[in-house]
DNA sequence: GATGAATGAGCTTTCATTCAT
DNA sequence: AATGAATGAAAGCTCATTCAT
């Protein structure tokens, strides 16, 4: 059986709702219990202390994060991964605000920053082969490296990230699609510009 | 005298060091009191609650947040002011962290959220009016509108907020100057392109 | 098994017993939970928070508040209320104490007012009808219509309640009786007048 | 100068308005203070500690009680002494509450015990000899021992100022009268029933 | 004469965690 | 496998009181 799995499964979701509505500071055990309709006690029970909570949560954030990167391989589209980041914001309105939340306390919590910082890092390497792949077909400026422009697309992503669930006002549909649009020009070559391109 | 704001500064300034090493989540009024020498209760007398300590915070590390803005507005620099950024982190290794960690919270306080909300528009907006300058004046690509092009600056900024207080060792002297000229190459006008430069 | 009711119940009767020697001022849950033998904490598990405790401790009085009043319905024996009153004094002597208190601070406190209204009203009501019966039969002056004599009597014991703490000197066995003694005095029918008496 | 005494004036004034309007428990020298336009500092210059604070206030509550019963001794009135009792209510709305907050929390302040127990017994001593003038003019019954009788009156009054701050509504101006008239009924001779009445 | 600073104890409440069943 | 009881520490906050000025 995977009840086990089932249960813990169950569990990260309810916890990760609670981080997105109440935000990390006032998340507790007691509040992740309730949501998930049973006692404190029983979470306990399926994770030693709330830090593996916490960690496991962290984990299955970051399955989600790395899908939005799988592309067909032979031609990453930077625009189409944009968009999938935006689609989240609707499809899942509180998976930016998790991301936010445990990104923002993983300085304080070691065991938490050594997952992200792992996880994270692999998530950057996806996404600057993917630019490279982009910069030598053509469609991606090529006079940065591709591992600082996807450095950059990834600060670029995770400042959104952090003013989304601030001022969601601000990200008006048009407003979101202008600023999708304005990154796409910022790391696309310029028309003057000629560089190798690929097929 | 001037006596009740300079001790108002001086636990401010316990409350951002509290904030920046422990975290949001683990400040207490207790520990902010202790590190600034007294009582939990001298800390009350000053602040008459805990959200006017953070809100007070907030202030005024935003007034330092909108100096680094200020500029010859004759010939705004964009590469000092980035420049002026990163030498924050070293100058002033709290800086970041603090606002990184005041920001993530503020969506679930309200009262901090309104503060942050009207500064932080106030920033862009000085943000966007520098670049404008830029572009009329020829060092800034003018194929994306100044308050786009703001928004996205801030956003850079605040993505490498978020991750330099969580992978410091990845932000070497060498990489933080990398990215910050790979940021300038993302605004500035590309060689090709000609657009009327302002005298 | 009702071992959660068996130690609510003990706690209700620490903090009856706090309330009627300390104060409500006075009383605070590390006090009920030291009384009770057990930890602040213990006393927040089984009741939500201090008004709750409260409120539960009223309901629990006016049960026996209440049962002051069940009498042999046919023939009501209105001086054997009052002894019965009076019995309370010596058999509980914390019993009046503990009604002052919360009677006195239900002003300030709506959750509690809300309760103490209603349990009141019902008691008067009851000892309205009795009295109306008392009445039909006899042994009741029915110059005066039964509610307001009712409220009258409420009204005399609320202030024998009220003093009662205060100058326990002054109530010797033998003061009471006569006070006793006039009360009855007062509620019957003098001699020279004469009503349909019931059989 | 009396000045001294005009603010310690002031403050009772201050004192005696916080504990009718927040309660007892929730006075406190700050609210007192703020109440009467000046620092806590102050209150406590004029006041060695909150205990003196108090009883004074009860002190000069209680001339204002004693005043109630100043009457033309010749012929004493009860029941303009009882329609005094209830002008009070409404002139001045505060009297009751406060006294009714005073006389529960004596038993838990000794000093505050000793101050009420002897002026309420003098008091008392008014009343009966009231009733006593009255008993021997006739309009007051006489078979009733008049300390005794001075007993229940206090008794009822006390009775109904515990009551009137729980339960404003149900003291409407007709019930009130219904209330004093019935009173009044209670210690007057019946009529059939003679017995010595004075000239 | 009066104030404002500061203290330290106390409050209610929340919480992660432990443990017997 | 899961629960409910219980703990003890910590939190934010209020307060009477002291004291230098």
């Amino acid at each position: 059986m995977g009840d086990r799995e089932a249960k813990r499964a169950e569990l990260l979701e309810a916890a990760a709702s609670v981080i997105a509505q109440e935000g990390y500071t006032h998340t507790s055990l007691r509040k992740v219990a309730q949501r998930a309709g049973c006692t404190t006690g029983s979470v306990t029970y399926y994770f030693a202390n709330k830090e593996e909570l916490v960690i496991a949560v962290t984990e299955s954030r970051f399955d989600g994060f790395d899908a939005m990167l799988e592309t067909d391989q032979g031609r990453p589209d930077i625009k189409a991964i944009l968009e999938r980041w935006l689609a989240r914001t609707t499809n899942d309105p509180e998976f930016w605000p998790v991301m936010s939340q445990l990104l923002t306390h993983a300085r304080y919590e070691p065991a938490l920053a050594t997952v992200i910082e792992q996880r994270y890092a692999r998530h950057r390497d996806s996404l600057a082969s993917l630019l490279a792949t982009g910069q030598a077909q053509g469609p991606v400026r090529d006079d940065i490296p591709a591992d600082l422009l996807a450095d950059q697309l990834a600060a670029l992503c995770d400042g959104w990230m952090m003013m989304l669930p601030i001022e969601p006002d601000r990200f008006t549909p048009d407003r979101v699609q202008a600023l999708l649009d304005a990154a796409i020009t910022l790391i696309t070559p310029s028309p003057g510009t000629s560089s190798t391109s690929g097929g």
